[in-house]
DNA sequence: AAATTACGGACTGTATTTATCTATAATTAT
DNA sequence: ATAATTATAGATAAATACAGTCCGTAATTT
């Protein structure tokens, strides 16, 4: 079990983005080469991000990328979610009347990573 | 990104060698049955266990399996670990000079969770 | 209308996960 | 010794998920 790559860029993505706020928006390609990421990929990952709120995309000119909440709105937690979705880590597979003890133990522990995550804020780190 | 059936069964398994402690070496054929997996699928699991040294195998008649440890040594971490193994979670990507601040606060959540796991024992649950 | 920008769908290659089959090795009972 | 019982290892295959590309479409501004 691992964070897939595009959580790793999502984060990167999101830092650079608080980074720039105030200036223009930025743009697909420009982004791309900062990130060194191809721009169709990179534009799947930021159409994430798009849809869970945390940046808004203007088309046409001088359109491109900007952040859409306050910066000390948007924790860690915000940006793994958009990629990675909201399941739980761990979901019982035996069907053990659907109130499985070690789920519960799997849950309450990931809880404990989540709060830090909802804690932390990206701009903290800049 | 979710933690694989594997790792789902291995806790399983667990809880019930834990429960079945004292009693006859348990031999792979009625683990199966009883685990309702098939028989070499589970066995690939019950040997990462082995090398983990949480239980040993005694091969021949009235062989099987049983705990190596005593059962309040166990903790969930124990066996996810035996079978996920021990990387980190997030790892950055963009080379940020090895030092890179993101993963220090994905590293740190991953803490948060993995003390959780570390505290409860499989016995626990039982 | 033209240029610039983002969005969406289809597709491909690769890696990982899940699982099975079969042969081999080790131990115990006869 | 031999046979029965048990675990282990390797090869393989199917299924799923991940990473990434290509190309056509839609929206906005000049």
């Amino acid at each position: 079990m691992k964070y897939t790559k595009a959580t790793n860029y999502a984060l990167h993505i999101m830092a650079y983005l608080v980074q720039q706020q105030g200036k223009d928006n930025l743009s697909l390609q420009p982004l791309a080469s900062h990130m060194n990421i191809s721009p169709t990929y990179l534009s799947k990952i930021l159409t994430q991000l798009v849809k869970a709120d945390l940046i808004q995309s203007t088309p046409g000119m001088n359109g491109g990328y900007s952040l859409r909440k306050s910066k000390d709105e948007i924790s860690f937690y915000d940006v793994i979610q958009a990629i990675e979705g909201s399941g739980a880590l761990f979901t019982c597979e035996m069907d053990e009347s659907n109130d499985c003890h070690i789920e519960r133990v799997m849950r309450d522990a990931e809880e404990k990573m989540v709060y830090h995550l909802k804690e932390k804020k990206i701009y903290e780190i800049l």
